[in-house]
RNA sequence: GCCGCCGUAGCUCAGUGGUAGAGCACGUCAUUGGUAAUGACGGGGUCGGGUGUUCAAUCCACCCCGGCGGCACCA
């Protein structure tokens, strides 16, 4: 600010503008125009958002917040927060606020309470949340004084808010955020008044949570809610919502009778015929890839000593995840929760020159381990799982070549299935870690250099790595926009050295390799999980479990069906034949539900003219070609994606 | 594991302190119909499991199992 105590502003489209001394953001839309002045929610300078009402101290760069801007969302999600809590409060004197954000599409606060919150609950507080709105609350910030806000809390029986205060840094700011007769201790920024909120705002759900989220800390009652700028904007949430719903795999794979779980086996899958038929597609489809890219292939026992999951760290770090069983009196052995030990073991075996590496081992390893039961979810996250998982025992100086090789060959097959968008985060040594600083440091480094060197662009994910090494994970968007972690890499310095693996390398001497853990799908389970979901069950002709489906018109028809059907089984297509005395009406419509990609209807005509009327999913044209013809054009869909 | 909700026919769901119902699915029969439901008839349930309260429990209470939504966890 100049010494005469003028303010120059900059505005987003680069003009500026000259206030005399002190002026607030809402004073700077008023300036612009009414309309700004209305719609204005908070003030952008340099980059950071501030309330409306504070006062600008120096020369900015500004720019007036409004609902259309995307960032406008966060505040308002903050500001439904806050409403939502005094809405409680105002209901429920008893409950205790603790913290309340702004979260992916929506916004939820935690409560402490001894009664627990109902679903009934749920409609009162979002119909007080309405008054509040329409009383249009100005919300004020105001800075106190540290002991005197403790203090204050504390009589007000808020011992959450006061102990949060406590753990604050001394020099901390303390604001508190006023709205009627309701305050809450925030950093803000806030909008202007309750009002601005608006209406398009829902309460969703009802959960648990900790106080600062540790499970020995009390347990609090969290409130979901989403909340927008425009009512088409909620409307179009609750849609995607209602699509995902739709598109949920243990839905779709009842009514696509793919699989199905029981409670005798939890976090257990039985694949039905289907079902298996759409893995044995995708795992033949990987095993190939894998065959081309130099990868050998192993199978390793279930069931391993004790001992061996104690050399390799698993025991100590691991144990309370692995299933084990007693055996010959004393001895314990333990479901493999995990492939790298037993990997490690056929790389043991004779000697390893350094002309072998890299040995790239794959295997799709079953393995086990004791998820908590409320983390169990369908086939996203079971007990009982396979792997696509390979080891590529290396030297330090192939991780990059590697690395690449790798990321590579994940785009690929992920771009096959089609999906085309992954984002990447590095995940850096974590506090409960085996393997020295050195070691880690060794490790980071290479794997980053790699990773720059793959030209991934990558998000850091500091402390995430696993206990043996820092590691890539590879994170997918779906159809409808949902992220889901696949594939990941790993760089273990600690396990070669733990179970004493080692080659011989140009100087004559052992050395240590390097071992990278790797897989693109992850879990098979959970990766057809993610297929069936993206797809909403309509898989592409090459994965579809049933490819097509030879319907008859009449019961005359059947010869000529069965010959279809077979002459398309010859070809290699999983063709199915329904020669039931029912209206070519019903057929259609059974197996439309069923997203068999192609129906081929033979009546009279087919049969003479020796052709098959075809009609593919998703459309109601139908298409006569000769068979021959037909069948030449479907076993070169079958055939899969093409790749040069 | 923690919090809340839920568990009735294969599926989706209704229902009641006096041992249960619909639609779809399934079976039988009739029908041979050219692209999203042909009709009639019929079979089917230890109301998740256990204990208790009660003359009587699918319904109420408690415990257990499982599921759903989150939390924590995802090595």
């Amino acid at each position: 600010m100049a010494e005469t105590g003028e303010l120059c502003l900059t505005l987003p489209d680069g003009s500026t503008r000259r206030f005399p001394g002190l002026v607030t953001g809402a004073q700077v839309a008023a300036s612009i125009g009414p309309g700004l002045a209305r719609a204005a929610l908070a003030i952008r300078v340099d980059g950071s958002m501030q309330d409306l009402n504070a006062p600008l101290k120096r020369d900015a760069a500004i720019a007036i917040v409004t609902g259309k801007d995307v960032d406008a969302l966060e505040l308002l999600r903050h500001d439904a927060a806050h409403v939502m809590a005094e809405a409680v409060q105002e209901l429920y004197p008893d409950a205790q606020v603790t913290f309340g954000p702004a979260i992916e599409n929506g916004f939820y606060y935690d409560f402490h309470r001894s009664t627990p919150f109902t679903p009934e609950d749920l409609a009162k507080i979002e119909t007080r949340m309405r008054e509040i709105v329409a009383r249009d609350e100005a919300i004020t910030r105001e800075v106190w004084e540290r002991d005197d806000a403790i203090a204050f809390f504390k009589r007000k029986g808020e011992h959450f808010k006061a102990e949060h205060i406590e753990t604050l840094p001394r020099e901390a700011e303390i604001s508190v955020y006023r709205q009627g007769a309701w305050l809450d201790l925030c950093v803000g920024p806030h909008l202007p008044s309750t009002g601005k909120l608006g209406t398009a705002f829902k309460l969703t759900k009802l959960s648990g949570a900790y106080w600062r989220g540790d499970s020995n800390k009390p347990p609090l009652q969290r409130i979901y809610g989403t909340a927008w700028a425009s009512e088409q904007q909620l409307k179009d949430y609750l849609r995607l919502l209602e699509e995902a719903e739709k598109r949920d795999h243990r839905r779709l794979g009842r009514e696509l009778g793919l699989f199905h779980q029981q409670e005798e086996a939890a976090g257990a899958v039985f694949w039905h015929p289907k079902g298996w038929t759409l893995w044995r597609t995708v795992e033949n489809y990987i095993r190939g890839r894998l065959a081309v890219a130099g990868y050998v292939e192993v199978r390793t026992p279930q069931l391993i000593d004790r001992s061996l999951w104690e050399k390799s760290g698993h025991w100590e770090k691991f144990r309370e995840h692995m299933f084990t069983v007693a055996a010959d009196g004393e001895k314990v052995l333990a479901v493999k929760p995990m492939n790298c030990p037993g990997h490690v073991q056929i790389f043991k075996q004779g000697i390893t020159s350094y002309r072998d590496l890299p040995i790239r081992m794959a295997e799709f390893g079953a393995c086990h381990r004791n998820e908590p039961s409320g983390a169990l979810h369908g086939m996203m996250r079971v007990r009982a799982f396979t792997q696509d998982d390979a080891h590529i025992f290396c030297t330090e100086a192939q991780i990059v070549t590697e690395t690449r090789a790798f990321c590579d060959l994940l785009q690929s097959v992920y771009r096959d299935f089609g999906f085309t968008e992954v984002k990447v985060k590095f995940s850096t040594r974590p506090a409960v870690r085996a393997g020295t600083d050195e070691v880690w440091d060794r490790a980071e480094a290479a794997l980053k250099t790699a990773t720059e060197a793959a030209g991934l662009t990558y998000t850091l994910n500091p402390g995430e790595g696993a206990f043996y090494g820092p590691k890539l994970e590879f994170v997918l968007r779906d159809a409808i926009g949902r992220d889901w972690q696949c594939g990941t890499l790993q760089v273990d310095f600690v396990l070669p050295e733990r179970l004493d693996a080692s080659y011989v390398a140009e100087d004559g001497k052992k050395h240590r390799p390097v071992m990278l853990h790797r897989a693109i799908l992850g879990s098979f389970e959970r990766f057809l999980a993610i297929l069936i979901e993206h797809h909403a069950g309509s898989l592409p002709f090459w994965l579809a479990p049933v490819q097509g489906v030879v319907a008859t018109i009449t019961n005359d028809g059947d010869d000529y069906a069965r010959e279809v059907a077979a002459a398309a089984q010859a070809h290699g297509l999983r063709v199915a034949l329904d020669l039931r005395n029912e209206k070519i009406g019903y057929k259609v419509r059974e197996h439309s539900l069923a997203k068999v990609p192609v129906l081929l209807v033979v009546g009279k005509r087919e049969g003479e003219t020796r052709s098959v009327a075809l009609r593919r999913l998703g459309s109601d044209r139908q298409e006569t070609v000769a068979l021959d013809a037909a069948l030449a054009d479907l076993s070169a869909a079958a055939a899969g994606p093409a790749r040069s």
